[in-house]
DNA sequence: GAACGTACTGAATACGTATGTGGCCTGCTT
DNA sequence: AAGCAGGCCACATACGTATTCAGTACGTTC
C-alpha cells in the first residue's frame, strides 16, 4: 500500500489538498467540522506529514546536527565520557523542542564543515569537541564566513569568532587547587598538557597557578607539572614521570579524570596510598570517578545544564535573536581521594 | 547570497538543469568536458544537493534513525554505558556507508513508533535497548505490521517478530560462571533479575546455572540469587541482601559490570576481600570495568561489531535482500577481580 | 436592497531535484 | 544517398507540501 499522501486525504474528506494541510498544521482557518473530519481520516490512514515535501517547501528542517571531533590519534572505539554525558542532555533537550538531532563522529580532518547546512539536512550545527583549537580554527572562520549557525563548547576565549559555551575552567582548577591547599597539601603536581594545544588545559593550569597565588605561595616549580592527554595510559606515564624526579608530591590535580585514574595507578605501583601520601583530584566527573577506588574528588561541569545551553543558544541564533557565548560554573564534588568523608 | 540551486549552474555552464543533476551525480551520460565545466561551476558557488529536494525525488533519504529507549525510572542523565559505546561503531559504520543517523532516546511511553519512517525522516530504525521486552512487543508488532524497516540489539529468541541481532548472553554466562568454578569457587551468587522481564538476564541466568551442570554441581541455590537492575546501587543493595542472609558466597557473577561495582563496594562495606573471599566477574566490559578497584573480571560484548551488524543488516534489508537475526560470540576478559593476573 | 465585512475554501504555484522520453547531431554502413 | 546507431542533451514532468491569491456564501448594516 502506498503511503497516503494530503491528497488522499482531501479525496475522502471531500475537500482541497491545501485545507487538509491547513487543518493539520493547526495554524490555518479551518472550520472545526472539517477539521475534526480531516483529522479522523489522517490518522485512520496513518498519515504523516512528509518531512522531506515539507521541509523543501518551508526551507528549513527542523533538525540540528552534533558533530563530535575527535583527536585523530584517539582510540577509534572509545570516545571521550564527558561528550557522551553530555549527547544525553542535547538529544533530550532536542526532543524537547520538536527538534530531530542528526549526530557525526567526526576526524578533524574530515571536512564536515561543507555540508550539514549546506545541503538543508540541518538548520544548524554543535561542535563539541576538546582538542587543539588551532587545527581546526580555518574551518571555523570558514562556518562564519558562510553565515552557518553553530555554536561550540569548549574554552571561551575574547577573540573567538562563532558562539562559545563552555565551563569556567579557570575557576574550577582553582577551587580544585585551593581545596588540596586547604588540606595543607604543598607539593601539588599538575598533570594536563600545560601549553596552548588545549585551550581547556591551559584555562585549569592558570586557575591552578592562581591558587597557589591566592594562598601566597610561590608559583608551584615546573618539576611538578608533566603532560598528558587525556587517557588513563597517558595519565600513569605523566605520574611516573613525576615520581621519578624524586621528591614525591603530596598532592595531584589532574587536567582530567581519566588522566587522574590513571595517576591512581601509577601512585599505588609506587606503593604510595591515596589519600594518605598523596590527594587526588580529577576533572569532569565521569561515571567511573564515582566508581574509582577511592572515588574520586573532581571538578564537575553540569553536563544537562551545558547541553541544554548549547541547544538553546543555537535556537535562539536560528530566530536571529542576538546570542552571545557563556561560561558556566565549575562545581568541586569531594570524595575520598582527598581523604575527606 | 541566496544558495545555489543546478539551474543557477545550468545557467553559467550553458546547459540544461537535468544535465546538472547528471553530471554531479555521475551517473547520467554526460560528456567529460560538460561534466568538467559543471563541477568546477558548482564548485566554485559551494553548491550542494539539496537534500530534501534530493529525497523529495528520490523517495528515500540516506538517513538511518536510532531509537534508544530506557527504563522510564532510570535517572534521566544517566545513559546505559554498554549502549554508548555501540553508539560510536554505529555512527561510524553509518557514516561509511553514506548514511546520515539521526538519534533519539525515548521513553518507552512516547509514540515513536509511529514517526521516523512514516514520516520519510529516516529509511530505517536501529533499536536499542536492554529492558523490559513485553512491555513494547506491541510496538514492535506493529512496526512489522506496517512494513517498516528495522533491527534490533537483543536477546535472540525463537519466535520474535522482526530481526533481532544480540550477543550470546547464555554462552556469556556459561563462560563466566565456568571460569569461576575452574578456579574453585563453589558457592556462586547470581545478581541481576533472573525473571522474564529482561530476557539478556534472563539468558545469562540460564548459562549460570548451565555452568553448573558442565560441571555436575547441583543447580544453585534460589538464596544465592538476588534481583537488581543495572545500576550501581541497585547491586550493591543486592549484594547486601545477599549477606544479610548469612552464609556469604565465594564467588559473584553480576549479570552487568554496573552491578559488580556495586557488589563491590558492599562486599567492601562487608570487610571481605575481592578476590580474596569472594571472586567477582561482570558483564559488559564497559569502561569502568578495567578502572574499578580490583580491575574487573567481566563478559565483554563487542560493540564495534555490534554497531557494524546492526547497520549492515538494515541496510541489507533496504535493498530487499532476505536477512536474519544473528547471535554474537561474547569473550570472557580476566583481570584482577578473580585472582588471576 | 445595496454595500460591505467575515469565514471559509479552492485554484494555482513554488520549493529544487531526478528521470523518462524524444530530438538533434555526428559518423558510419550499404 | 539513404538509413541507422549512438552519444549527448533539452523538454516535460513528478515528488508532496505550504502559501498566496482570489473567490463564494452568508450575515450585517444603513
Amino acid at each position: 500500500m502506498a503511503k497516503a499522501t494530503s491528497f488522499d486525504i482531501a479525496e475522502l474528506a471531500g475537500v482541497s489538498q491545501p485545507t487538509v494541510s491547513r487543518a493539520l498544521s493547526g495554524s490555518g482557518t479551518v472550520s472545526e467540522a472539517t477539521r475534526k473530519r480531516i483529522e479522523a481520516i489522517a490518522r485512520q490512514l496513518n498519515y504523516k506529514v512528509d518531512k522531506n515535501a515539507s521541509n523543501l517547501r518551508r526551507r528549513h528542517s527542523e533538525t540540528l546536527a552534533l558533530l563530535l571531533f575527535e583527536d585523530p590519534t584517539s582510540d577509534e572505539s572509545m570516545i571521550n565520557p564527558f561528550f557522551l554525558s553530555m549527547l544525553g542532555s542535547i538529544t533530550r533537550t532536542c526532543a524537547k523542542r520538536g527538534y530531530d538531532l542528526l549526530i557525526s563522529f567526526q576526524q578533524m580532518s574530515a571536512n564536515w564543515h561543507v555540508d550539514y547546512e549546506d545541503s538543508r539536512k540541518a538548520d544548524g550545527l554543535i561542535l563539541l569537541g576538546y582538542g587543539d583549537y588551532e587545527a581546526y580554527r580555518a574551518r571555523i572562520d570558514q562556518l562564519v564566513e558562510q553565515g552557518t549557525h553553530f555554536v561550540r563548547w569548549g574554552s571561551v576565549q575574547p577573540d573567538q569568532p562563532g558562539i562559545t559555551i563552555g565551563c569556567d575552567n579557570v575557576q574550577g582548577g582553582r577551587e580544585a587547587t585551593c581545596h588540596l591547599i586547604g588540606l595543607g597539601r604543598r607539593r601539588i603536581a599538575f598533570l594536563g598538557e600545560a601549553n596552548s594545544r588545549y585551550p581547556e588545559f591551559l584555562d585549569r593550569y592558570r586557575g591552578y597557578c592562581l591558587a597557589h597565588h591566592d594562598a601566597g605561595l610561590a608559583p608551584p616549580p615546573l618539576t611538578l607539572q608533566a603532560d598528558a592527554i587525556t587517557t588513563e595510559q597517558s595519565g600513569q606515564d605523566a605520574m611516573r614521570r613525576i615520581l621519578l624526579r624524586g621528591d614525591p608530591p603530596d598532592a595531584v590535580f589532574a587536567a582530567s579524570d581519566l588522566i587522574a585514574i590513571g595517576a591512581m595507578h601509577a601512585l599505588a605501583e609506587a606503593g604510595l596510598s591515596v589519600p594518605g601520601d598523596v590527594a587526588v583530584v580529577g576533572f569532569d566527573d565521569i561515571t567511573a570517578a564515582s566508581l574509582a577506588n577511592p572515588p574520586l574528588t573532581t571538578v564537575a561541569q553540569d553536563a544537562r545544564r551545558a547541553g541544554e545551553m548549547l541547544v538553546d543558544t543555537l535556537l535562539a541564533q536560528l530566530r536571529d535573536e542576538t546570542v552571545e557565548g557563556a561560561t558556566l560554573p565549575a562545581r568541586l564534588v569531594v570524595r575520598r581521594s582527598t581523604g575527606v568523608h
